[in-house]
DNA sequence: TGTAGCATTTCATATTATAAAATGATCTTC
DNA sequence: GAAGATCATTTTATAATATGAAATGCTACA
């Protein structure tokens, strides 16, 4: 055949320049850049353009596209009619609800949430590991006129909030030093930790007491506290915390919380199937999630 | 290179001897086949191994194992210790959480509204929590000349309201306890519920019943239905109701309706990835089986 | 009307996913 | 307790597949 009508002068650069010996993750490439890009349409709740999307990601427009296509021919993905945007697909709700055994951990932690809520008059929170963060399985909102604004199924750090550090508290020496060295210790306001020593200093801290603060470490609006829950292996397995606005919660109104707050683990722990004393932070033989 | 030293005698077939004009289904082939074994795992509660995973999808054990270890690498899927099976991984959970928002839920109940206002004849309704009333996210008008005035953004109370006693009957009990230890049971007509151990009353038998009435309580003119609506948690989000005049709209037509409202409900649980057999109210807190 | 940004399609190519086979590891069975 | 069976994992050659540059066609806005 003839060079096309519109001849489209393929001058054709090889594909890519290869990389050189960079780092290579591994795992199939496109099964990862698709989690990523539909991570990143997560991240956005009004939906976002193919354009915005392939930057957010680094991605080429028409890789992008080719990935956001197969996912929308899987139901993953959505696209508006009107804006071409792109919003998650419903079909991922009935996977997300296999992903819950958690089930009976937030049936649980459900009304004991509710109870916390109500005895503080602040917001109550249960979290478990989500691999190097945490995530909130469910909260209840306090009594007071303010909402903090976050919602179940946030990811969170684990250096800068009362939640996570429980769980870093848990964590067995070797893995609690691999986190200390690889972790990125994201600055969120001033009070935020940012060196490893003085974060291993705050756990140290937290396995001592059995309890760990969060002193407008996210947000300088914002104090918390939380404890362990465990299940019937005696195991962390999550952690149980309130939180409240900082010119509300004093610290001094925190400790008094914390009474509240331990029992409220206790009774969630036992119902788990904890045995006898409840577990503190500091104890030795833990797991991760 | 010389032979390696273990020479596997790499005697081998080309990887697949071409399907030869099969249908070719769009789309990026490991996306595809990353998804199908996602939905795999997802349905089997217990866990899955590979050898009756990649059998179940139709796949070789090794491309299978990349996949999972993929998925595996990056959250989607976990492995447990012991037995190496697959079971799905939280991210998908925050994945979903983080796109079931407000707008989705609107966006998910419309055409649902729509449908029941269309087979009942009635105004649909659909509402959430807000502090401690109810908020009418949308609504569909019923085929009638009459427009029930009630936009959609109001807040209702839910102590006289069929869509706030289905909230209420949701409330652990502590929760409950609260509301009726402090609630102001505003009184609109003679049939308003005037008494926390009346409404207490009510709530068990919605709870019993699974369905929620308001029969001219608001106001002498309406009656009302409503049952609730779960998601991908399994915990009750919010209620979907329908609404008409009481000359027309009699206790019997309500029941006769119910049938209809209670499938509409189930659909739209199931399309925020509620699964299996639909939650009543009434349950402790139900458990997987 | 022109230009700019965006979504989509096409296509040559090399990167990448694939599957056969080998290798252990673990569990059955006789 | 050895032989077999089943399963998970690794390796590797190969070809199929995903990739990205460029082209094309949108829509919108000035």
């Amino acid at each position: 055949m003839p060079p096309a009508p519109h001849s489209r002068a393929p001058k054709r650069k090889p594909p890519s320049p290869k990389p050189e010996g960079e780092k290579r993750p591994g795992g199939i490439q496109s099964i990862r850049r698709a989690c990523e890009l539909l991570e990143a349409v997560a991240r956005s709740p009004d939906g976002i353009g193919l354009a915005e999307l392939s930057r957010s990601i680094g991605l080429h427009t028409s890789t992008a596209f080719h990935i956001a296509k197969t996912l929308v021919m899987l139901g993953y993905l959505r696209q508006m009619e009107n804006s071409r945007f792109y919003r998650i697909g419903r079909p991922l709700f009935a996977l997300a609800s296999a992903a819950l055994d958690e089930v009976e951990l937030i049936s649980a932690a459900r009304p004991i949430l509710a109870e916390l809520a109500g005895a503080t008059g602040e917001t109550s929170y249960f979290g478990v590991m989500s691999g190097e963060k945490l995530v909130v399985l469910a909260k209840h909102d306090g009594s007071g006129a303010i909402r903090i604004n976050d919602r179940i199924g946030n990811v969170r750090p684990l250096h800068c909030t009362a939640l996570g550090k429980v769980m870093l508290a848990s964590f067995p020496p070797e893995q609690l030093d691999a986190f200390l060295q690889s972790a990125q210790l994201q600055v969120f306001t001033r009070k935020t930790i940012r060196t490893a020593q003085q974060l291993r200093q705050e756990i140290a801290e937290v396995r001592r007491s059995g309890i760990a603060f969060d002193d407008g470490e996210v947000s300088e609006e914002l104090r918390c506290a939380a404890v362990p829950v465990t299940n019937f292996t005696n195991q962390i397995i999550g952690s149980l915390g309130i939180s409240g606005p900082s010119w509300r919660l004093s610290i001094q109104a925190l400790h008094k919380n914390a009474t509240a707050l331990q029992q409220a683990a206790e009774r969630l722990s036992s119902q788990l199937g904890a045995r006898g004393n409840h577990r503190r932070v500091g104890d030795p033989e833990n797991r991760q999630s």
